[in-house]
DNA sequence: AGGTGTGAATTAATTCACAGCA
DNA sequence: TGCTGTGAATTAATTCACACCT
């Protein structure tokens, strides 16, 4: 098990946080083995797609009974790097940057490590018991604290810079709600919803996550 | 031209937004034309891929010259159904409706519509000089008020049932800010960052934008 | 029997090369 | 001449059918 195939399809790894989430239902419901099938209908795919999707990282089922939910999901969250909290860091400490702090600290998957601003008047306030650091120290930072992603909701002139400084200092990625938020369509859908969504310019990128979960240091 | 091609990659249709946002750029830079080539070293894809692209909804540049920058925004906006303000409402008014409210006000691509939220509290307030609807009235107001976008930021326990009104309701779309935000993983890639990202449950269904701009009504 | 895992077939998307037009 | 638009070739992704294991 655990075959890394030559070639995974991109689409292939976005579908896996799929499975993951409804396994994770799954469990939480009770739930202690799966199918192809089930995974299929939930996700809307077809069971054809979740064995081939699965089978290109490795065999985590039983041929005639189907897959653990625990274990497939330790499978999927090992391969997509999700195997330990997300450490985070929020740039732009406006009231946008507030809101978010507040959620981002009760989260599972993720782990706040620092907040930023460029105002020394909000370099002198500090959340959750946190002190706010100069975007200077943004890239250094980064590297000491082992930042894995970060947030940025400074103004939009400002974000693309931010972005720079994060991928050149190396973060696995960047949650973008800088405020042209509502200007900068992406894609969200739901059901029959035939959509447009999104944050910002950042989300021109948007690509589904990648398989590796190794990380820096 | 407007020739609407057989089939159309899903791929296709969501780059046309990267292209988009290349030529706005590019026409506040005071660009009057482009090509196929500028618009592929910007969008990081390759200049067949960028005519290939247009050339599923037609015919828009001048062989030998490029392309018209604002008059190709124009079309790829009709393509996309982006040529008005899409009207948003936003469902729940906790902290991070109303942060994010600020911001709605200003996009030139939405125009707010509706606050909307679950307590009686909260239906006293009024923001821009708004009331704040039930979510009773959710449904109902969709498509009085011709709502395209519903903006979700209540608690993670509610998302999935708002959604599901949305959808019932006739929304284009949803833009999905529920707490558990910093919980799921989804996708914004920058340059070489090889990433996560993404809002919640929601962000499962994560697609491109769609062809067509058919409104409802 | 029952459901996974996978080579082969099919379908989709991208790349290429160049015809066509300004 | 120069750059678009597009049929043809290539490459990628999905679907299928069934071998294989429990």
């Amino acid at each position: 098990m655990a075959r890394r195939s030559t070639k995974v399809p991109r689409a292939a790894i976005s579908r896996l946080i799929i499975y993951l989430r409804i396994l994770e239902q799954l469990e939480h419901s009770g739930y202690d083995r799966t199918s192809s099938e089930q995974l299929a209908e939930e996700a809307r795919v077809t069971a054809f797609q979740v064995r081939r999707d699965l089978a290109y990282f490795g065999s985590y089922g039983t041929r005639g009974v189907g897959y653990a939910v625990p274990t497939l999901g330790r499978e999927i969250r090992q391969i997509l790097g999700l195997n330990r909290r997300q450490r985070l860091a929020i740039v732009g400490m406006g009231r946008l940057g507030q809101a978010l702090s507040d959620y981002a600290g009760y989260g599972q998957a993720f782990e706040i490590c620092g907040f930023f601003d460029r105002d020394p008047a909000k370099q002198k306030l500090r959340f959750h018991g946190r002190a706010v650091w100069p975007v200077q120290q943004l890239a250094g930072r980064v590297r000491t604290e082992r930042i894995d992603i970060g947030l940025i909701t400074v103004p939009a002139s400002a974000a693309q810079e931010i972005a720079d400084l994060l991928v050149g200092a190396g973060v696995r990625g960047i949650l973008n709600f800088a405020p042209e938020v509502l200007e900068t369509p992406g894609g969200v859908n739901v059901e029959n919803v035939d959509f447009v969504a999104g944050l910002t310019r950042l989300s021109f990128f948007m690509q589904p996550l990648p398989v590796g979960g190794e990380m820096r240091g």
